[in-house]
DNA sequence: GTCCCTGCAAACGGTTTGCACCCGG
DNA sequence: CCGGGTGCAAACCGTTTGCAGGGAC
């Protein structure tokens, strides 16, 4: 059994919830694909790719059972479609206002003083910062790109 | 005429927008009720309780025209439905992760230069702050608290 | 007079739900 | 054996679109 099946199977008893090869198929990919955003729909095709298959209700099921539980994490997204990932490590985001990808961005801390008196009367739990501009590729080409 | 419609009537003139009653009527909903993040089915229902109305199909073309001329802001959302806002001053955003309502956080700026090197490579033409936590009421109730 | 805007209704796409069956613990 | 998980299809809901008529400039 691989690494990565063995570390899911722990996180699974951890967080209480009940071991299927469906799930565990879902969170598999999301982990071997970390950074990528997909889409349930993306999920859902890969993971029927192969046996076992996952039903889109159960794709469906299985992304809100994982999300509650902690182990992936909803994407600040755009557009309709809603972007799952592992959540394996804190990161802000980066928008491209030209072609409408959304890439991660490796963690650093900001001092909040700044916005104390702002934030005053909330018990602030995380943060994170959602930057929007060019993105590098838009910024060569010069290109308006198509939003995905 | 009041104060708010002249203000209107040049922010179309500016961006080169027509100026159509319907859209005049979304616009000053918008202004009026500006941080209330409202749906577009609010907005819908708000326009028509009193001439003149707008059909669903106009008030969404008119959120579109709005935000593409810059008069408008589609604020993150964590829900399915898009949320509007007028744009006319920066904020951050915090999400309460109880009840989910998203409240506007006055501007302050935070100093970037922790994140040069991450970022490095795009071009950063604005940033907002994405808190999540507990807000005001629901820190003093401790209710888990109903999600809209 | 020309285009853009409006309104209606039907289409669309992503997500949720009801229900019967199945399987992990 | 029990309770949650799964699969299918239909329902749902927010949003978009096609088209005919109307209003802004």
């Amino acid at each position: 059994m691989s690494n990565l099946s063995r570390r899911i199977e722990t996180a699974f008893q951890a967080s209480g919830l009940r071991h299927t090869t469906q799930r565990h198929a879902v969170l598999k990919f999301l982990a071997k694909h970390s950074g990528v955003h997909s889409t349930a729909e993306e999920i859902c095709e890969a993971v029927n790719r192969r046996n076992p298959r996952a039903s889109r209700a159960t794709v469906y099921n299985n992304l809100r059972s994982l999300t509650k539980a902690g182990l992936v994490r909803e994407v600040v997204s755009e557009g309709k479609a809603a972007r799952f990932d592992a959540n394996l490590y804190r990161h802000h985001h980066f928008v491209c206002e030209r072609c409408g990808t959304l890439e991660d961005i490796d963690w650093f801390d900001m001092p909040l003083n700044a916005g104390r008196s702002a934030l005053s009367g909330r018990d602030v739990a995380s943060y994170e910062v959602l930057f929007r501009g060019a993105c590098g590729a838009c910024r060569e080409s010069g290109t308006g790109g198509t939003k995905r």
